[in-house]
DNA sequence: TTGTATGCGTTATCAT
DNA sequence: ATGATAACGCATACAA
C-alpha cells in the first residue's frame, strides 16, 4: 500500500458515485444498499457497505431531502433558554426526537434576532416546528401554517389552523392544591403571579381563585413576580411585610423558591406558620434545602404528547387540530 | 376573487420557478434577488421579492446547500442535558450561533442511541461539530476528522488532528481558591470529587493538592461525589461525620450545594466553622439560600472562544489545531 | 443587466 | 436484480 493510499487527504465529501466506481457497481446499487427493503443482492449489499465504510461514505442528507420525502429536520423554538423548567423540557424533547431519527434545530426565542432566525430556519424543509413556551410572533406562526409546516405548541395554546397543542391543566393543578390546603386548615391565601403576558400564570391564578370561591373565600393578597427566583424573593419580601397569610401559592417553582427563601429570612416558620407551594416540580424543588411542595407539570407526559401529535400529524397532514391536555399531580413535600 | 384563489391549499412548497413565472422573469433572476451582491436591477429585485412574499417563497436551504457552499448547519453533541451548567452553556451557545446564522442541531449524548444519532447527523454536510462535555466515542471523533468536519471540543480536551479545544483553567481555579482559603486562615482541607472519568474533576483536584503542597499541607479527607446535588449531599454527610475540616472544596457547584445543605443539616456553622466552595458559578450559586462562594467557569468567554475558533477554522480549514484556555475567577460570596 | 445551461448528490422511475 | 435516466430546487459560469 502506497503512502498516497494511506493518507487520501480527501477534502471533498465521498459521493455515491465514488463508492460505485470503487465497488464496480452502479450508482443506483449504492443507493439501494442504504435503503431498507430495496431490491439488492444481499451479498452485493454487504460488499457495497464495506467499500462505503472504507471510503467513509455517508449518503448526503441534503440531497436525499431534496427528493421530496421528509427532511427529518425539526425546529424547536424555545421561548426561554434560561429557565430551569424550559431547559429541562428541551433536554427531554431533544432526546426523544433523537431516538426517533428527527434532528432538532434550536432557535433561541429570547434573542433579539429571533424572527430573522425563524425565517432563516424556515428555508429548510422542516418536518415540523415545535413551540416551547414564550411566544413566536403571530405572523411567523401564520407563515409556517401557510407553508404547511406542522406546528405543535406547548405551554401556550395557539388557536390557528394547522397548529396542534399540548398544554398542562394549569387551573386544575392549582385548584387541587388550593383545595388540599383548605382541607388542611389553611385560611388566608396569597398568590405571587407572573406578568399577564404569561398565559400559564393567569390560568394558575384562576384555579386558585375558583377553589377559594367555592369555599366562600378569596385571595387576601397578591404580588407580581416574574417566574424567576429573584422575582419571587422580592415579591415574597413585599408580600410578607404587609400581610400575614397562612398559604402562599406561587406561579412556578422558581418563584416559590425565592419566596420561601424570603420567608425564612424574615423568620417565618414553614410550614407551621405558612405553606408555600410552587408549580412545575423542577429538579431544584426536591433539593433538600427547599423540599418544596408543588404541582407537577409533567415533562415526560408533555413530551410524549408532542411526539404523539407529531407522528399523527405526519401520518395525516390534513387532520384537524388537536389539543392534548396534560394532567398535573400534587407533589407533597415539606412546605405545606 | 374566487374561493379557489382565496384558499390556495398549497401543499407543495413554492419554488423559484413559480416565483419567476408569476413575476415574469427568469429563474435565475429570482435566485439573484435573494443573493446579496448579485447583479440585478434594484427595481426588479424589489418586485421579485414582493411576489415572493405574496407567494410565501423561501429559497430551499437544502437545495442551496447542495451547491457546494456552507450548509450553515452545526451539530452540538451535549454530554449531559440535565446538568445546570451544561444546559446553561448550550443555551448561550445556541443564541450565539443563531446570531451568526448557524443552525444548531442538538444531539443528546447521554442517550443510549447517541452513536447512531451522531452517524445519522453526519449525513448532513455540517459546517462544524461542537462537543460539549461528556465524551463522544473516539471512533466517531476520528470519523468526523476523516470526513473533514471541523470539530471544537469544550470541557474535555481532545488531542486529535483537526480538533480545536476550549478549556477552562480548572487547576488554576481551584489553586487560587485554595490559596485564598489558606490566606484566610483555613488549615484542614477536604475535597469532594466526581468519578475519575470526568477530566475536569481530576484537574480541579490537582489544583487543590498543588496549592496545599506549596503550603506544606495535604488533603485531610476526600469523598466521591458525582457532580450532582444528591451526590454532594451524600458525600458531604459521609465526610462531615468522620472528619472536621475547616474548608471543603467541591468538584462543582451542584456538589457544593448538596454538601452545604448536608453541613447545615448537621448543624455546622458556615462559614464560621467551615468554608464550602464550588466550581462553575451556576445560576443557583447566587440564589440567596446558598450564596455560594465559588470559582467562575465563564460560559460567556468559553462560548466566545468556541465561536472564535469556529470562524477561524472555517476561514482556514487547514490551519493547525488550537487550544484556547479560559481564565477562571473567584466569586466570593457567603460560604467562605 | 439578464437569460440559458450545467452541476450539486441523491432517490425514484423506467426499462432491461 | 440491476443499470440508465429523470427529477428535486437551487446557484453559477457562460453567453448574450
Amino acid at each position: 500500500m502506497s503512502d498516497f493510499d494511506e493518507k487520501p487527504e480527501q477534502k471533498k465529501r465521498v459521493t455515491a458515485q465514488m463508492v460505485a466506481d470503487a465497488a464496480g457497481v452502479s450508482r443506483s446499487a449504492v443507493s439501494r444498499a442504504f435503503t431498507d427493503g430495496a431490491y439488492l443482492d444481499s451479498e452485493k449489499r454487504v460488499r457495497i457497505r464495506q467499500v462505503a465504510l472504507e471510503l467513509g461514505y455517508q449518503p448526503n442528507a441534503l440531497a436525499a431531502g431534496l427528493q421530496g420525502g421528509r427532511s427529518h429536520l425539526v425546529a424547536i423554538f424555545v421561548g426561554n433558554m434560561r429557565s430551569p423548567y424550559d431547559t429541562a423540557f428541551v433536554g427531554h424533547l431533544v432526546g426523544r426526537l433523537n431516538a426517533l431519527g428527527k434532528w432538532p434545530i434550536l432557535i433561541d426565542g429570547s434573542g433579539a434576532q429571533a424572527s430573522t432566525a425563524v425565517e432563516d430556519v424556515l428555508r429548510y424543509p422542516l418536518d415540523a416546528m415545535i413551540l416551547r413556551g414564550g411566544s413566536m410572533p403571530e405572523d411567523l406562526v401564520l407563515q409556517c401554517a401557510k407553508i404547511g409546516i406542522p406546528m405543535i405548541s406547548s405551554g401556550r395554546p395557539v388557536d390557528i389552523d394547522g397548529v396542534d397543542n399540548v398544554c398542562c391543566r394549569n387551573a386544575d393543578g392549582t385548584r387541587s392544591m388550593t383545595e388540599f390546603l383548605i382541607a388542611q386548615g389553611r385560611k388566608k391565601f396569597a398568590y405571587i403571579s407572573a406578568p399577564r403576558a404569561y398565559y400559564s400564570s393567569t390560568q394558575r391564578r384562576n384555579g386558585v381563585v375558583q377553589a377559594l370561591a367555592q369555599a366562600g373565600r378569596e385571595l387576601m393578597a397578591e404580588e407580581d413576580g416574574d417566574f424567576t427566583v429573584d422575582g419571587g424573593f422580592d415579591a415574597g419580601m413585599r408580600l410578607l411585610s404587609n400581610h400575614r397569610p397562612d398559604a402562599l401559592i406561587c406561579a412556578n417553582d422558581a418563584t416559590a423558591i425565592g419566596a420561601l427563601t424570603a420567608a425564612k429570612e424574615m423568620g417565618w416558620q414553614v410550614p407551621d406558620q405558612i405553606a408555600i407551594v410552587g408549580f412545575d416540580d423542577i429538579d431544584m424543588a426536591r433539593w433538600p434545602s427547599f423540599d418544596l411542595t408543588t404541582v407537577m407539570n409533567p415533562i415526560d407526559r408533555s413530551v410524549d404528547a408532542i411526539i404523539e401529535l407529531l407522528n399523527r400529524r405526519l401520518e395525516t397532514p390534513e387532520k384537524s387540530n388537536e389539543m392534548i391536555l396534560v394532567k398535573t399531580e400534587l407533589v407533597l413535600r415539606g412546605t405545606h
